[in-house]
DNA sequence: ACAAACTATTTACACCGTACATAAATTACA
DNA sequence: TGTAATTTATGTACGGTGTAAATAGTTTGT
C-alpha cells in the first residue's frame, strides 16, 4: 500500500461517513456492524500491531465481516485512514485542566506537550499521508481548542492560524525520530542507542578530515546523547519558536 | 510494504554498502551491475513514479537482473531505501555560493530553503521512516555544510547540533503539507483549491456553534488561502524560529 | 584439479487491495 | 399483498508484493 491516495472517490462521501450523516431510512438489509466498530478495529490493530498489520481482511474478520463486506462501508482503504485520524483525534476535543490560568505561552506549551504524546502513542499516524486535510469532527474540534490558545492576545486571524499550525509542524517533524525510535525498538528490541554501539567500530574507521564541524560536534554531542535526543530537540525548538513569538506579540500589542 | 523496518539485519552491512567499503577482491563471477545502478534506478523511478512504483521486481528489470538477484546486492528492500535517501542528499555536499558573505540569519535561511526545495522534489523521502539515523557519506557532508551555518557564533557544540536538528525537523513538518498538495495533484489532477470547491456544499451544513474560534479564524483564512498555504506557514514558522535563535544567539555573545 | 565462495536464477508461498458477479434481505410502491 | 427496487453480504479471481529456499553456474585460492 503506502501512499493512500483514493484520488477517484468522492470527498463529499468521506465527509458523511465522518459526520454519521448517511441517509436515514435504508431499503436492503440491516448492517451487521456499525461504521465505528470497523474504525475502531482498525485503530486498535494499528495501535498494537502497527500500521502494517491493519489490512481490509484483518478488519473485517475482527468485526466479523467477510474480506468484501468491508467495502460496503467503505470506498477504499484510504477513506478507512481517514477515519482513523479522526477517531483518534477525539482526546483533543477537551481543553487541558487549568486552561483559563494560563498564559498563551503556557497554553501554546501545553498543546504542543500533547500532540507529541499523541504521536507517540499512536505512532502510525505518522507513516502515511492524507489525500486532503481531514474535516471530521474530531479534529475540528481539537483545531478549536488549539486556536483557544492564541485567541485574544493581539493576533488577527491569519496569524493565529498561521501560529497553531507552524507549531503543530514543528511537533510532528520533531516526533518522527521520537516514533521512530520507539517503533523500531518495539520491532526489534534493539535502540538506537544499542545500534549506536554496534557501528562504532565502523564509525571510527570514517575519514573525517572532509567534516571538521561534524568531528568536533559529533564527537561531543555523541558523549552527551548517543546518536540523538529527539526530545531535547523537541524542547529546544519549542523555547526558540515560542521566543519568536513572544517577540511578534509584543510588537503587535505595543501598535 | 509501509513500515520499512529491517531490524535482522546487520547494521554494519548496510554502512559499508553506503560507503562502498565491501571486501576487495571477491571469489565468484563478477556482478553483473553495479550497486551504484540499482539504487539510482530505484532513485529515477521514485522520482518520476512515486515510492509506491519502488517495488524489487521492478528495480531488478530496471538494471536488467532477475528479480531475486537484487537480493544479492541489497539485503532487503528496507536497505535499499536508506541507500537511496544517502543518493539523493548529494546536492547537499555543496554549500550554498556566497556562503561567505552570510551571516547565521541568511545562512540558515537558506539552508531551510534548500530542504524545503529537495523534499518537493523528492517527495518519497516524506513517505517512510528509516529505521536508524542515516550515516551515508553524502548525508554527512550535508549535516556538515549545515553545521557551517552556525559555526563561530558563539555556541557551544551541543546547541550547534540542537539548531540545525530543530530546523531540520520544522522544515519536515512544514514541507508535508506542500508535498501532499503536490502529490496529490499529480495523482489526481485535483488541487486541494478544487477540492475545497466540492466540498462548499457540505461545509456549509456543519452546525459552527461549538467552534466558535474556528468560525472566525476559518471564514478570514478561507478567503486568504482556502484550505491552506503550506509555503506560507513555513515562512512565518521559520521567522519566528529565526528570531528566537537571535534571541538566544545574542544572550550567548552578552555572557 | 578441486574445493570454497560467490553470483544468478527459478520456483513457491503467503499476503495485499479490490473488481466483478451473485445471492439474500429489506423496504417502497403498485 | 405482491413485486420491483435497493442495499447488504459473500465468493471467486487477478495482478501485484517481499522474500525464503533450492539449484545451477562462475570465478578464485590452494
Amino acid at each position: 500500500m503506502t501512499s493512500e491516495i483514493s484520488g477517484r472517490g468522492d470527498p463529499v462521501k468521506l465527509l458523511e461517513l465522518m459526520w454519521g450523516k448517511e441517509g436515514q431510512k435504508r431499503r436492503g438489509p440491516k448492517p451487521k456492524v456499525a461504521l465505528a466498530d470497523i474504525v475502531g478495529a482498525a485503530v486498535a490493530i494499528a495501535d498494537s500491531e502497527g500500521l502494517d498489520a491493519v489490512s481490509t481482511r484483518r478488519v473485517a474478520e475482527a468485526v466479523g465481516i467477510s474480506p468484501m463486506s468491508f467495502y460496503t462501508y467503505v470506498p477504499s482503504k484510504a477513506e478507512l485512514l481517514d477515519l482513523m485520524l479522526d477517531h483518534v483525534a477525539e482526546p483533543g476535543r477537551a481543553a487541558p485542566p487549568d486552561w483559563a490560568d494560563m498564559d498563551w505561552r503556557a497554553r501554546m506549551t501545553v498543546i504542543a506537550e500533547a500532540m507529541w504524546a499523541f504521536y507517540l502513542q499512536h505512532p502510525w499516524v505518522l507513516q502515511f499521508q492524507t489525500h486532503r486535510p481531514v474535516l471530521g469532527p474530531n479534529t475540528l474540534a481539537s483545531y478549536e481548542v488549539a486556536l483557544s490558545a492564541v485567541d485574544g492576545i493581539g493576533l488577527d486571524e491569519i496569524e493565529m492560524d498561521l501560529s497553531i499550525t507552524a507549531l503543530m509542524d514543528f511537533v510532528v517533524g520533531a516526533v518522527r525520530n521520537a516514533a521512530r525510535q520507539k517503533f523500531v525498538f518495539e520491532a526489534t528490541g534493539m535502540s538506537d542507542d544499542d545500534w549506536w554501539y554496534s557501528i562504532l567500530p565502523f564509525v571510527e574507521t570514517i575519514d573525517y578530515s572532509p567534516y571538521p564541524i561534524s568531528e568536533r560536534v559529533g564527537t561531543i554531542t555523541g558523549e552527551e546523547y548517543g546518536p540523538g535526543d529527539p526530545e531535547r530537540v523537541f524542547r529546544f525548538g519549542l523555547e526558540r519558536f515560542l521566543d519568536g513569538m513572544a517577540i511578534m506579540i509584543a510588537r503587535k500589542q505595543k501598535a
